[in-house]
DNA sequence: CTAATTTCTCAACCTAACTTGAGATCAAGC
DNA sequence: GCTTGATCTCAAGTTAGGTTGAGAAATTAG
């Protein structure tokens, strides 16, 4: 079977929502690979709607675009995605997801403990340390993902910072 | 008793990890309000390394820098905040923390069911309804919110994206 | 066939949250 | 007092994720 005349960008635009130059950006950046028809203008799978539209939604709980583009190359190159490769995308996707969820919830019940003793504008407190720059990402800090603290003392109201 | 010396800008640069050009951009934001000495350097109260670190907390929470100054405000504006100030401030911050959560889990919990159905690629899936726009804002979309979704037949097997 | 729409490329602009650099001034150590 | 080092202002640059506009070519509607 030949490869079908393809949906336009404008198409594309009116079904997701989005803007065409958005369409034209996630080209750009590798989110979805349109090809030419004899005009010069994209032509796209319509399978791309889907593409497209878990792009939106990835994008709605903070994935960034080079993120996203990792999550869609797990997609089959040659065909048509099926149900099933959208199922094992999805099953990764929620993966990322509750990682990051959890670190909310870790950073989120240390919050009270730290602003109660006082550390919490001390740059040796976990919940700020630089190596946690990376917590949005999912790689939290090591103390959040189940160390113990060695600077908070068992009665709880040692305060690190006298000066403040 | 006479407003003290203050600190440096590059003391509490030092101290809390960030630039010296982060928080001169947070002064320009209204974050913290230093004052000047004679030679026109800013001098900063100590309580400002609490504040500063506050927002960098806050930040990696994923809230903007208005928003944060937002929270801010409920600290006192004449007297060094107490404890009992930060508390308040703290308990104020969990409740946007946890709703934003939520809000994820909810999204999170929708997904699987989304994708399933075939509706993740159009537009009226309540995923990525414009409506939805506001969903890290702590606003989610209704149906995600409680609603019952009306284009989902029981059986679960109906596609609405019959093109797709 | 003509007119109205779409689409094309490319460059410039936009917001958020900063950083960098230039040139000048201030503060601190010896 | 002199020399560093810290700080000052102000403009411009940076990255992400796009939007806007100009001018031209392609497509579609009647």
């Amino acid at each position: 079977m030949a490869k079908s005349a393809g949906v336009s960008i404008g198409y594309l635009a009116e079904r997701t929502g989005l803007a065409v130059s958005a369409i034209r950006y996630y080209e750009a950046q590798g989110l979805v690979e349109p090809w030419r028809n004899a005009g010069g203008q994209r032509r796209f799978h319509r399978a791309d709607l889907r593409r497209l539209s878990f792009v939106m939604v990835a994008q709605k709980f903070g994935f960034s675009l080079p993120e996203i583009h990792g999550f869609l190359k797990s997609l089959p190159g040659g065909r048509t995605p099926t149900k099933a490769d959208w199922a094992r995308l999805s099953a990764q996707f929620r993966d990322h997801l509750n990682a990051r969820i959890e670190t909310l919830e870790r950073l989120r019940d240390n919050l009270d403990g730290c602003i109660g003793c006082g550390c919490l504008s001390l740059p040796n407190c976990k919940l700020y340390n630089p190596d946690d720059a990376a917590a949005q990402n999912g790689q939290g800090p090591r103390y959040l993902m189940g160390d113990r603290p060695s600077d908070l003392t068992k009665d709880g109201n040692r305060t690190p910072n006298d000066d403040i």
